[in-house]
DNA sequence: GCCAACGTTGGC
DNA sequence: GCCAACGTTGGC
């Protein structure tokens, strides 16, 4: 089993939002390292980081498991939808999510406090490489172990 | 709002 | 295949 890091902007699917759904699709993905991630690797019963980006507190905030393996993402097809995408063949599409539930909300494990251990127990996670911008990343057993034993009490 | 860093696109 | 231009991400 592997343990993973994924961001939403809180602003359109935050925490909360699922707390109160339980489970959500991973829609609108559209990065192919992301999707590949989802696609190739990602297997029921993997956990994940649940990450609140481009927001005032920036961080960890919850703790969800894959419940549903990659499938294609419905939103690609819709041309109403913001992340519509015409070059996508139904017959061969292109972009996939998985599905994710919700093991529990935690307090935040914020950005700057894990970035106070860089160089020490987190050092090289990805999330916190210069740069970063990939939206799911890969996250190291004792990382994940140091993170949800240390940092979250 | 700014801007650095990155991924994608498209002309050649 | 190269690479400049462009659009997006995301912290600050």
């Amino acid at each position: 089993m592997r343990y993973w890091l994924m961001k939403s902007e809180p602003e359109a699917y935050g925490i909360d939002d699922l707390v109160r759904d339980k489970v959500t699709a991973w829609w609108g993905v559209r990065n192919y390292q992301a999707r590949n991630f989802m696609r190739d690797q990602m297997r029921l019963g993997d956990r994940a980081f649940f990450y609140h980006s481009n927001c005032a507190a920036p961080g960890i905030v919850g703790i969800v498991e894959v419940c549903a393996l990659a499938y294609p993402d419905v939103t690609q097809f819709d041309p109403q939808h913001k992340y519509f995408d015409p070059t996508s063949a139904p017959d061969n599409p292109r972009w996939l999510n998985v599905d994710v539930k919700l093991v529990k909300k935690t307090p935040l494990v914020s950005l700057a406090e894990l970035r106070r251990h860089e160089t020490g127990a987190l050092a090289g996670m990805r999330v916190l490489a210069k740069g970063n911008r990939l939206s799911i990343t890969p996250v190291d057993p004792a990382q994940w172990a140091f993170i949800t034993g240390q940092l979250m009490g």
